[in-house]
DNA sequence: TTCGTCATGTAATGGGTTACATGATTAC
DNA sequence: GTAATCATGTAACCCATTACATGACGAA
């Protein structure tokens, strides 16, 4: 149990969840929607996408229906890919977990980009736990900031100044979503089951 | 030409710079005291020290007795570490340079930490690169989200309006940073780098 | 026809982690 | 004397990047 897909192949799954696309595009994309992946390199991203197909996740498409989004829809050697079942299956598998793994910062990024794909208790149970490990995080740096402080000169200590302060900010800006998830939840009719405690 | 020295190796040398230490406690040190080492493994800095042992970065030094290097009947319990004349030269010069490889994430915070070594035109270098990367970033970024707003569900959107934001606020930590150095600088003679705390 | 961009892919490499294995020291 | 912690080290592996190689297409 608990396989856990990767980012990257959550992502992708992700992006072809709307629609089929080709590598180029795909990686693009992943470049301006989803947090992590500011600059993925071809190196990863083609490997990803033929092991993808091997393991019957994703299959190429006949482009006769694909929207071409951007300039010319002439017909040129690209490859688009889809969902096949599976991935589907394995999409609606992953975004209704909410495990550890979806609190580190690349993950969770993602899973917060496909939030309007997932359902509310999960968006939830994410960003609380997501919560819960940055203010361990916070602790642990406030406690060797106070244990240690004597042995930092001026600006070492500035940084760890700042960098606690980031995580702080980060914390709020959680506290802020679960608040806007939790008032949204009262302002629906409720069929959902007890949003009680945490 | 700048043989750009790999932030590891830099982090070790300027802790090695204030007193001789041996792996255990670089580790841990490293893991408080600077940016990007939270939770340095043993699997990598082991063999960066032997490395740079190989390199005449390093040496070992015998604080008591501790012949018997390589017997196999027995071994010393702790490693210390110092530097060589080498090594000091090469940390010295590596803290007067500012390099574009500087202003990384990673390597930013580490050149910061090692502000109280670094003499003031070059802090101010250093600030002034990192803070035009990431006015770069900022750019970009206000790019695509513009261009592609009506791209975005809610969610995305927020996620973009959010990594904006704290890069927005870094550039602000810099200016802030920046006015400091510039008005010590207005206000002091110049008085050198180190504090002389412990 | 040649150049720039779109598009796909492989190989070499690098930088790191986890897991494993072992020895020495300290506290009880 | 034994358990926990300190301390060093190696091996296997993971995952991504860079560099390289190829080719199609549109426009000058």
């Amino acid at each position: 149990m608990a396989r856990s897909t990767d980012v990257l192949t959550l992502g992708i799954l992700g992006m072809l969840a709307e629609q089929p696309l080709h590598g180029y595009q795909i990686r693009k994309r992943l470049g301006t929607d989803f947090g992590p992946f500011r600059a993925l390199s071809f190196g990863s991203l083609y490997p990803a996408l033929k092991r993808m197909v091997a393991d019957g996740l994703i299959e190429t498409v006949g482009e006769d229906s694909a929207e071409h989004v951007g300039a010319t829809a002439s017909r040129r050697s690209r490859i688009a890919y889809g969902l096949t079942d599976a991935g589907r299956a394995r999409f609606e598998e992953e975004l209704a977990s909410a495990g550890a793994h979806a609190y580190d910062d690349d993950s969770f990024d993602l899973r917060f980009a496909l939030f309007g794909k997932t359902d509310e208790a999960t968006r939830l149970r994410i960003l609380e736990g997501r919560r819960l490990r940055l203010s361990e995080r916070l602790e642990e740096l406030t406690a060797t900031h106070r244990r240690q402080r004597e042995r930092f000169d001026a600006y070492t200590a500035e940084l760890q100044r700042h960098g606690l302060e980031r995580v702080e900010r980060e914390v709020e800006w959680l506290d802020q979503l679960i608040e806007n998830e939790r008032s949204a939840n009262r302002g629906d009719d409720d069929t959902s089951a007890s949003a009680g405690n945490n």
